[in-house]
DNA sequence: TCACTACTTTACGTTTCCGTAAAGGTCAAT
DNA sequence: ATTGACCTTTACGGAAACGTAAAGTAGTGA
């Protein structure tokens, strides 16, 4: 049976995603996540765990936490109102609208960095070529 | 001859690109842009603006000013020892791979993102369909 | 001359996201 | 019993990127 562990100490998490504790503490205090508590110590689920991933995903595309944390409640409110589905469905359009203009964005700097990198480097050779 | 303007103030900038003076004012504290003057009025040229773009989009990227000012600079510096050529390919090299990085976690909460509103707007026909 | 608009500087305030002590609790191994 | 590793809370600190008065200047039109 290939079982993982189901459950995490704070410092296994920290090891794990390269993060302090501190940080994961923060996210508890801005109710991104929940861990239980085994007495006065915090004890992670695998679906806390998953929920870290996201947030640190998150974080790597630019969104701040309380997006983040926005779009993490909007998985689990299971609201079944339709009005509250067609804000859910807006609120995560709008994000995905912003996350592709981000790429376009990105594919530009990447090539204007590419073509100045290009541009360096032949200066490069011909100095390399006129000082042998 | 379909010539643009040559000098622009800080409000054309502020309409054109949607930033308030202040922003304009900060950048050029932190050696981001340095428009001439006209008396104590600033005085935008073409390639401030096209910096000024450039900034901008650097931003939206997820790029610090001051990452942004180290690139500008690079751009700028024409310095020719060979050594600080290599050195700014490493650093164009480093952002390119961080950038490329992003895109790859931008398309995965895309792609999550975008699953999870087909999901929801399945709910939302299923009930429409049982409202009829 | 008066008013208006766009500009200026100086300077303190704000939000976000934690870093960094300080001071201590818990449990296992020596 | 004491060390050490790992955990806890509370609380002040700090960089980044401006926002936001406050108070003054410069030109323009009526």
């Amino acid at each position: 049976m290939l079982q993982h562990k189901t459950h995490y100490s704070i410092g296994e998490l920290c090891d794990e995603f390269s993060v302090t504790a501190r940080a994961l503490r923060f996210y508890e205090d801005e109710a991104l996540i929940a861990p239980e508590r085994r007495g006065t110590q915090r004890l992670y689920t695998e679906r806390d765990r998953a929920r870290l991933a996201w947030i640190l995903r998150g974080k790597r595309v630019g969104l701040s936490l309380s997006d983040i944390k926005e779009l993490l409640d909007l998985y689990d409110i299971g609201d079944n109102r339709r009005t509250q589905r067609l804000k859910t469905i807006e609120r995560c359009q709008g994000q995905v609208d912003k996350l592709k203009q981000q790429r376009v964005d990105i594919d530009a700097t990447i090539k204007e960095l590419e073509g100045f990198i290009t541009l360096v480097k032949s200066q490069t050779a011909d100095q390399s070529t006129q000082g042998k």
